[in-house]
Order: C-alpha cells, then sequence, then structure tokens
DNA sequence: TGTACATCAGTGAACGCGCGTTCACTGATGTAC
DNA sequence: TGTACATCAGTGAACGCGCGTTCACTGATGTAC
C-alpha cells in the first residue's frame, strides 16, 4: 500500500544509516564532533568500521547530516507560533513554551546544535549558520504581517528575527545546562527577556533613527538633496 | 629593582607555562579543545611530552587556565564603560566598539571563549559559565548607578546585565566569523540591537508585571491577607 | 665566600592501544531476457 | 516463472601512526651551614 516500496537493499541501507547518526549524537553528548572518532560511531551503530563509508565521506560529513536531521524538519515552527492570534504576551508564552518542549522531547539534538554552533568543524558550523539564518528570515517574514509592524524597515525585521532566533538557541542550551530543575527558573529569565525586547519593539518608531540607510551604490548626492 | 625576583627556576618554569598555553590557544583556532592533544601542545612549545605534567594535569586543566587568562583580567571593564558619563546612545556605542576592539587585539582568545561556551569540556564550560555571571553581576552593579535604573529590582537588572553579557558574546563570536570584511556590518547590526534593548529598558516599568516575584519560603499567607 | 646536599623542571626511551584508511571478499538483492 | 549476470552494503584482516602515560634520569638552581 506504500508508495515507493524503494526496495530492501535501500531500507536496509537507509537503516543503517539511521543508527550510525543516532549512535553519534548519543557519543556527542559528551564530547565535540572533532574528537568523535569513526570507530568509535561504528562500534556504537553495530556496523563495522569499513561500513562507514558506505554513508558518509568522514565525520564532518555526518554532522552536517545531523545538523539536517535536527533543524530542517523545525522550518516554519517558530512562524506559525507567532502568526497564531491572541496578545503579544500570550504569543511571547507560547513560543518560551515551544522552545522549552522541542529542547526537552529531543535534547540530545539541541545540545549538539549549541555545541557545535562554535565548534571547531567547519562545514558544521556553516550548516548551522544557514540553518539558522532561514529561521531569522521566517521570522521576520512572520513578523511583517503583525499590526505592530508598520513602517519597520526590512532589515530592522531581521535584525529582530536574528534577536529572537539566537535568543531561543541561548535560552534552549541553558536549558540543557540547567537540567529539570532549574527549568522553571530558566523559563522565568528568557520569557522577561523576551518581554523586554517586546517593549523595545513597540517603541521602536518613537525613538530617532539610528544612522542613515546603507545605499550600494556611490555617494552621490539624492534628488530631493540637489534642491535648493 | 623589582620585587620579588622569584629565582630563575620559577621564572623559567612560568615562561614554559606560558609557552604552553600560546600554543594551545594557536592549535584551537581550528580545533575543540576535547580534540586537542597533549602531545601536539608540547611539540608546538618545543618541550618533550613529559613536562606537560609539570604544569597541567591534563588538556582540561589547560583549558581552565585559559578561560582565566582570557576573561580575569576583564573584569571592571565593561562596568567602566557603562559608568562613564555621556547620553546612553554614546555609551551604548562606546561598548559596542571597546568588544570590537578586544576581539581584534587578541581574537584567539575570544574564539577559544565562543567555542568552548558550549563545548565537550564540562570543567572548562563550568569556568566559562562563572566567569561570565560574574561579568553579569558587574554590569548589574554599573546599572543600578544609573538614573533610568530607579525602581528596577535586583532580578530584573541581573536578568538585563545577562542580557548585555550574552549580547556581547555573540557579538564577538560574529566578528571572528565575519573577518575584517563583514566587521562593519556585524557591528551595525549589534549596535540597532543594543538600542532596541535600551528603548525596551526605558519603557520597562510602564508595562505591568510579568509575574508575582518567587518567595523562596512555603505558601503561607503574608501578614496583610490575613486581615479582613 | 665556599662546600655539600636537596630540589625539581625538563629529558628520552619505552609501553600498549585505538585510530583512519586500504583492500580483496561475500552473499543477498536487483535486473535483463 | 526461471536463469544468468550485475550491483553493492557490509565484512574482516592488515597497515602504519600518533596518542597518553610510566619511569629512571640529568643537571641547573636553591638552601643550609
Amino acid at each position: 500500500m506504500s508508495h515507493t516500496p524503494a526496495g530492501v537493499r535501500q531500507t536496509q541501507k537507509l537503516r543503517t544509516r539511521q543508527a550510525l547518526l543516532d549512535a553519534a549524537l548519543a557519543l556527542l553528548e559528551h564530547q565535540s564532533l572533532s574528537s568523535l572518532g569513526l570507530r568509535e560511531v561504528t562500534r556504537a551503530a553495530g556496523v563495522t568500521p569499513t561500513a562507514f563509508y558506505r554513508h558518509f565521506e568522514d565525520t564532518a560529513a555526518l554532522g552536517v547530516a545531523l545538523v539536517e536531521e535536527t533543524l530542517g524538519s523545525l522550518h516554519g515552527l517558530i512562524g506559525a507560533v507567532l502568526a497564531e492570534t491572541g496578545d503579544s504576551e500570550e504569543r511571547l508564552d507560547r513560543s518560551v513554551e515551544v522552545i522549552a518542549r522541542h529542547v526537552g522531547a529531543q535534547p540530545a539534538h539541541f545540545r549538539f546544535i549549541a555545541r557545535e554552533q562554535h565548534g571547531g568543524v567547519g562545514p558544521v558550523r556553516v550548516a548551522i549558520a544557514a540553518q539558522l539564518l532561514r529561521f531569522a528570515e521566517e521570522v521576520a517574514l512572520a513578523l511583517r504581517e503583525e499590526p505592530g509592524s508598520a513602517g519597520w524597515s526590512t532589515e530592522d525585521l531581521l535584525m529582530l528575527g536574528g534577536l529572537y532566533v539566537d535568543h531561543m538557541v541561548i535560552t534552549a542550551s541553558a536549558l540543557l545546562e540547567a537540567g529539570p530543575a532549574g527549568e522553571r527558573e530558566v523559563v522565568r529569565v528568557a520569557r522577561r527577556r523576551l518581554r523586554l525586547v517586546s517593549i523595545g519593539r513597540a517603541h521602536w518608531l518613537d525613538a530617532r533613527p539610528l544612522d542613515p540607510p546603507v545605499t550600494g551604490g556611490p555617494t552621490v548626492p539624492r534628488y530631493e538633496d540637489r534642491r535648493p
């Protein structure tokens, strides 16, 4: 009944690939990717070391796949939460709650992201940065739809989106470090921080511009400037 | 003329210790502490592997020493910048500038902190967290002296201090990732983010409290509550 | 100042071990006719 | 449906290498008298 029966061989290959990913993720709870051994992973996954090469070129490539697995499926999620109805205070609470729930549900995945975001493996850092930028853009897009965003420049919306995303990563990392015992306190502070940002957002346009907009072209006087 | 001549032996020992720290820091530019080898460090420092044990128990202990070297000397700095006179816009610009200058002056140190803040070596994570908490407290203390902080609770001041410190770490990391070419843009966004926080701060007390204060004791009615 | 002994930072050889990668292989799965 | 061949995921042996740690040592520096 299932479409694309895909064949026994391919199914089994994917199963082994997943076993390697799962084993690696478990091992990364207590170390960084740059010290993760290929043999260590295959041993935990129950295959021979040489089988590794049928799936990944090296452990860095496996790391990039883990980034995809962790963040690839989350797109649209935060945007959806922010796009819900309700006053901003409610949406704020709900977004922190959504993060806490996801981190609680798959802690190893988020620990991996927090750890490797600034870690020693270049390709993985790049993959994480790309995914987080996409999140920031999605949040900016969702924010644009809100009434409170009237008059905001695209650049400022992206700045705000990035601020929210960074806040989420910091919160996720803090939740993991605190453990179940400290969760309540972390959530408390995270909500206060978000609230401060919300208040700043509400009064953003009242204040004078920080600096003139950046123009891509050469510095020539604009039309109005040439008027006497 | 110098007090505590300290003896030739001790001087030489400190020189070797510093050589080990410097060599490690250079090697950590492209890898994490958890994959840094003892022999690798001693080779780069120009001593035999066994000499390492005269100075550190293992590479984790060396990492903790590096945390001390990087952040230990910076205490008081941010507080001093924030305590300067001038309007808040100026102080804001100046604090971002101070970060950019420090990161530019010793990039390897800050890369190390960003990398190991959530890295795979527990004792180092703990050491960094402790230092950053001290910074947050110092910033909170400096903020308390400002006129704009009248009516702020200690807890909220600490929340704000933590927000500033996290922002500094993120900015430092972004500066390193961007390189000299992207520095201007990173500084631009960092200043905007700080500005949003400043605006939120200015209107913090206008909004209703987020939630009641946490009491440490058991849930008993307070004196006023028992009045009819 | 001179002497005899203690300290200890750094040496160099040796060890057992797990690493990443290569290679020819096996045997189940897939495909062509 | 049956047969003959191709594919390819996973195997197992082998390799050379750098690792962390041990140990007894050396010789310059420090100290007691």
